[in-house]
DNA sequence: GTCTATACCACGATAGAC
DNA sequence: GTCTATCGTGGTATAGAC
């Protein structure tokens, strides 16, 4: 994997640090108070992401060069310069996108009412409803990774990851209130790791091999989490299993 | 983070493949037949993989520089050059010392002895091996990340995960002789994926919680083949747990 | 064999015409 | 706002003295 962590600091030319004022990425200095100049500007800024995204997919964070954005983007760099003020904010406005992207799918994935459920049923949720995530966003990784090792710009916003562990922590806490609390931010980090990781992995696995890692992915977490099923009982649960 | 993956293609000079010939990085042209010599020079290059390997564990793959590498191994570019055709050969040389390394560990970590031990001693030692790993050889993750999504120079080999999977799905046949031969495979893969992720994943979790991702990790471990444990049985063990 | 100096090139970022 | 052309930086790899 790639391949090398950090986002570099290679051909970073004079300009040392140009001042990103506010989070959104404005096209002119002062807002234009007509709509379609800042929705044209809007969708434009979209474009770009895409086409960061899709140039990272494929070459990686590093080898993913402006000039391969703004073109893959149908634009140049020129333009693309316009709208973000390094390679670096792309980067991080991309690392945003896919934040709320995941927390959403999170949100789906394990609503209120899942903390009752059979953990056949909710890892098959889980599981699948990542793949699709990968499979829509290959980038995804890479993007992560690239962030969480450079916290600068990021700072005040938590990482990507805490906020979806936080999200496992507050299911925990739901599904099982006599697990010491202490325990559940070690459980959550670990099965989103888990999850994560190996899904990510299992891509470069032998096609045909794919599903059955899948299942026993699945098996793992549910043999895992079936014993705390065992040991703190399910709240409010209808049958205890 | 990570990474991009992909060991780049950019400041590559003209020269674009100056052929490397037998696996192993010869000096001069022809061998001399004096053994000093020979042992002088491998000493070197094993200082400068060493050195390697210290920059890549701090600044990735990427951002490693030939210069920061040679600079590290108190010689300077052109002596690195005398030795290793490129730095991609460099790399490769690297994922070459780490495969054999944790080959080795496994081997250590699961002879043939430990297929009927129970989970948990199995795990605690596991998990144990694969931290220290980690901890002596930090850049291992970079390495085999970039050289698997790069198959080429390493075609012939096996690619080091697989040589590790191989092991553990030797061990499944001992361990669980009725678990289905299509089975094994999958789970190999699956368990040898999350123990080596999830350490390495630990790195950037706060410091208080470390101890307990592992204590987790080990945890889920042992739930998952306790399962099979029950199903299968294990092979000739004197208390079926 | 080891060094210094440097060729060569790709990249990020900017300038300025349109 | 968008483009083309270009600058400055720094990275890989080489040349050639010692």
């Amino acid at each position: 994997m790639a391949e090398s962590r950090p986002p570099r600091r290679k051909g970073a030319a004079r300009a040392a640090a140009p001042e990103r004022g506010t989070t959104a990425p404005k096209g002119t200095s002062a807002r234009a108070p007509r709509a379609p100049q800042q929705s044209r500007g809007q969708r434009r800024v979209q474009e770009i992401l895409d086409a960061a995204e899709a140039v990272i997919a494929e070459v990686g964070i590093d080898a993913a060069t402006t000039n391969a954005i703004a073109e893959r983007a149908g634009s140049s760099v020129g333009s693309l310069y316009h709208f973000f003020p390094s390679k670096d904010a792309i980067v991080q406005a991309l690392a945003r996108r896919f934040q709320a992207l995941a927390a959403e799918m999170n949100a789906r994935a394990m609503p209120a009412e899942s903390i009752t459920l059979p953990p056949e049923v909710l890892f098959e949720r889980i599981v699948m409803n990542q793949v699709a995530l990968i499979e829509q966003h290959p980038a995804f990784q890479s993007v992560h990774d690239a962030v969480c090792l450079d916290p600068r710009g990021l700072a005040d916003l938590e990482a990507m990851r805490d906020a979806i562990v936080g999200q496992v922590v507050g299911f925990l806490h739901g599904r099982y209130p006599a697990m010491p609390k202490r325990d559940r931010e070690p459980v959550a980090r670990l099965a989103v790791s888990v999850v994560q990781h190996v899904l990510d992995d299992a891509r470069l696995a032998p096609a045909e091999q794919q599903g059955a890692i899948l299942r026993e992915l699945q098996r793992m977490l549910v043999r895992y989490f079936t014993g705390f099923d065992e040991r703190y009982g399910v709240a409010a649960a209808k049958g205890a299993r």
